[in-house]
DNA sequence: TATTAACGGATAATGATTATCTGTTACGAT
DNA sequence: ATCGTAACAGATAATCATTATCCGTTAATA
């Protein structure tokens, strides 16, 4: 059993558990899910649903995201400019490193963060139900990419400039 | 001079030493982040602004929040559902709390997380701009409120049923 | 195979934000 | 103090991701 097919089934047995259909197009979300690595956009969902279902409309897509969300089954990055992300492997708070320039989302190691919700909670009487840390910045490809286009010069200074003092 | 007073005059002097005009509306916005403890949403801002300036647009309000944080002045949280909000105090990254009911927005204290984004950078490569820690839960007071809508019965229930074993 | 509520496809609606256009004004120069 | 002008404000259209709505189709169960 692989990795994606063992996290498909369980996929598969939630959702058969909850009573809900299992359609061809859900599957089709499911296995794309379960088989990324990465943080698939809805659009990047529907481009490879449609290889195996050319019929499938970007609302079902969208629906079966919300799905899977509101069981808690995806983790749902939203962000205020461009599309949201999904990751379909790894459904809980976890911290993630996201590409300014090329949107390219990672999830990195960052050490001892479990105790923070309930730091805060203690300190401020909510009850924390969910929390996420988003680091920013330039992979080292889009570094490499800018280097290549403004070298010796304009690159360099606006990078020292980009330095802020807090 | 008042604490807001001396953030306002920052705020002047910035715009200024940029070669951008004083304007009435530009000039009520600015008093509004300076004096504002919390984080306005643009809507709210906008019906501040109107008591002096009732003429004001809420288009001039988004061109000027948008002018302060492209000037690092402004802290934007961006949220992919509903409004953005805008910390015109402390416009350098640090943690929030968000209650998930009433959408208010506090300063939590975090101990200990300046160290991160150099560990980030460090075991990824990537050279890091910015990062983001929000914390989501119900505040004191709408869990009262929760106690006394639903109480010793399906609230509870629901409750317990919402703690995640990850 | 029949039944039927759940679902999929198509498309309109929504809502926050941004772009565009035109008349006005802050501000440095005269 | 007045002038000239680029920057700005107001009004409103456009954008774009997401959600809602409607109706024809189908997965699941007996
Ligand atoms: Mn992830
Ligand atoms: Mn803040
Ligand atoms: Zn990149
Ligand atoms: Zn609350």
């Amino acid at each position: 059993m692989t990795e994606s097919g063992a996290r498909l089934d369980h996929l598969v047995s939630v959702l058969k558990g909850r009573g809900y259909r299992l359609t061809p197009q859900r599957k089709a979300v499911l296995q794309i899910l379960a088989a990324s690595d990465g943080h698939l956009s809805v659009e990047q969902i529907y481009a490879r649903v449609k290889k195996d279902f050319p019929m499938t409309s970007l609302a079902t897509v969208y629906k079966t995201v919300t799905l899977l969300k509101e069981m808690g089954e995806v983790l749902e990055l939203g962000f205020s400019d461009g599309g949201n992300r999904y990751d379909g492997r790894k459904p809980y708070p976890h911290p993630h490193l996201i590409c300014i320039r090329c949107r390219k989302i990672i999830d990195p190691e960052v050490t001892a963060l479990s105790h923070l919700p309930q730091e805060v909670a203690s300190s401020t009487g909510y009850r924390i139900v969910n929390h996420r840390l988003d680091f920013f910045g330039i992979c080292p490809e889009c570094q490499a990419a800018e280097n290549q286009a403004g070298n010796n010069s304009a690159g360099q200074a606006a990078r020292r400039n980009s330095i802020r003092r807090w």
